[in-house]
RNA sequence: GGAGAGGUGGCCGAGCGGCUGAAGGCAUCCGCCUGCUAAGCGGUUGUGGGGAUAAAACUCCACCGAGGGUUCGAAUCCCUCCCUCUCCGCCA
């Protein structure tokens, strides 16, 4: 959410940053609605005022045992002139509420202007990408063959954009998990285990609804919803809470499975594990001054690269270009993994600055000195790494000819010794 | 799921229809005092919003779990919901 403040004194700038991010917002409806409810507050404020001195009066007449039918009288009629009002100034102010969550955040001004993905900047390689000397196959005939990935056994149990690993395979990402956390653990993140369901406040909190209801899955009865990913129970574990300067920045990883319906998306996006209902990932989530939060996305990304290098799995950085750009973020670093069996760049994470966006919304603050003013805070996350892409370029990029896959070292500890995955 | 108890400021805790943004204590910060430490004395310290301002000062309004209602007036009375604790039941 942005600082209602600011609309009002810059809305050409607003309406600048909407345009950059491809939305579409009256911002000049919302500002009259905006004019209109500070003018009825100020009338009704008026009176307020007038029915607290005149119940001072009242309150003394009494004492007095003085008759005060008129004043009673009176009082009565300013009073349903305030319920009035009220009501108005409420009605008014739910709608602004409800208008105000569908205003993207702006991106900030270095984000490179842009329509679509080909507007996107890469701004960083790392280690070789060659070529298979052999016809490299795609991850999930790899995974039937070595009877590590199910696809049948997923759409079995609940349908397509579902899938079961057995044996190594389910090892392997519980070795990619262990692998990844302790990592995060060295560099400083506070491992959390959190609830995989949260409340709908959370869900706004954070930025995913309104705007993404239909992709996200809900249990009705209690009201509910699946996380689509770690950034929402870790982020508003912190929603309503003031916390001291000295603490920031605070940096959480944690390990959960994302639930996402993916409405809309089809064909070559959805086979084997590029796109699937549930997945598991490990996410970072850092708390920060607002000065610091520009070096502290670089960290992020830096954090979650290291994931990838130690793997020894060549990646590339990418910078999204405005349009690209998620609705609640005001920068964003993609990286990507290259698969040679499906022959295509798959993100792996994506790192984000929020700025103050995220903790408007969920009220999250800090205070610079003990009796200083609260101030927002600025909150982001990146993802360190999700599994399923990172599981499927393992599979293709170390595939052999024999048909057996290397595991890359690092992870060799994680799965009890074994060096190769094979049949 | 059933029965009871309770939710008041940074914390503890009083208030149960008007002068209570809220006693008292603890804590905070500032000053004074005392060789040091401890204590003592005086003062200070909530959040959100409107107006004002270059920014303040200032001023007004709201806020005692949340939302409604009664009333001229609600922390205080009534209703609904949420949360916490205790006991019972049920279940991994």
């Amino acid at each position: 959410m942005l600082d209602r403040k600011f609309i009002r004194k810059a809305p050409d700038t607003v309406r600048e940053g909407i345009k950059k991010k491809g939305v579409e917002f009256d911002i000049d409806g919302f500002l009259e609605l905006d004019d209109r409810m500070r003018s009825l507050i100020h009338e009704v404020e008026k009176l307020k005022h007038e029915r607290n001195v005149s119940s001072e009066k009242i309150s003394a007449c009494k004492k007095e045992k003085k008759n005060c039918d008129d004043l009673l009288a009176a009082m009565k009629k300013t009073s349903n002139r305030i319920k009035e009002i009220d009501v108005e100034v409420k009605d008014i102010g739910e709608r602004l509420d409800e208008l105000e969550l569908d205003i993207p955040n702006m991106p900030h001004e270095t984000v490179p202007y842009g329509t679509c993905p080909d507007h996107n900047v890469h701004v960083k390689h790392w280690g070789e990408v060659e070529d298979l000397p052999f016809e490299p196959e795609p991850h999930w005939d790899i995974g039937e063959k070595l009877g590590i990935l199910d696809m049948g056994g997923g759409s079995r149990l609940s349908g397509r954009g579902f899938v079961v690993l057995r044996g190594a395979g389910a090892l392997l990402s519980r070795a990619l998990v262990s692998f990844m956390l302790d990592l995060h653990i060295e560099q400083g993140y506070e491992e959390l285990s959190v609830p995989y369901m949260v409340s709908r406040d959370c869900m706004i909190g954070t930025g995913q609804l309104p705007k993404l209801e239909e992709d996200m899955y809900f249990c009705e009865k209690d009201d509910l919803f699946l996380i689509p990913t770690a950034e929402v129970p870790v982020t508003n574990l912190l929603r309503e809470t003031i916390i001291d300067a000295g603490e920031l920045p605070i940096k959480y990883t944690s390990f959960t499975p994302c639930f996402r319906r993916e409405a809309g998306s089809y064909g070559q996006e959805t086979k084997g594990l590029i796109r699937v209902h549930q997945f598991d990932k490990v996410e970072m989530v850092k708390f920060v001054r607002p000065e610091d939060s520009y070096e502290e996305l670089e960290s992020l990304l830096g954090d979650a690269t290291v994931v990838l290098e130690k793997l020894q799995i060549p990646y590339r950085v990418i910078e999204l270009c405005s349009m690209d750009l998620s609705f609640a973020a005001a920068k964003c670093y993609d990286i990507e993994t290259y698969a040679p069996g499906v022959q295509r760049w798959l993100e792996v994470s994506s790192c984000s600055n929020f700025e103050d966006f995220q903790s408007r919304r969920a009220n999250i603050r800090f205070r610079r000195e003990k009796c200083g003013k609260p101030e927002l805070l600025h909150t982001l996350n990146g993802s360190g790494l999700a599994l399923p892409r990172v599981i499927a370029t393992i599979l293709e990029l170390n595939q052999t000819p024999t048909g057996k896959v290397r595991i890359p070292e690092v992870l060799v500890p994680y799965m009890g010794g074994r060096e190769y995955l094979e049949a």
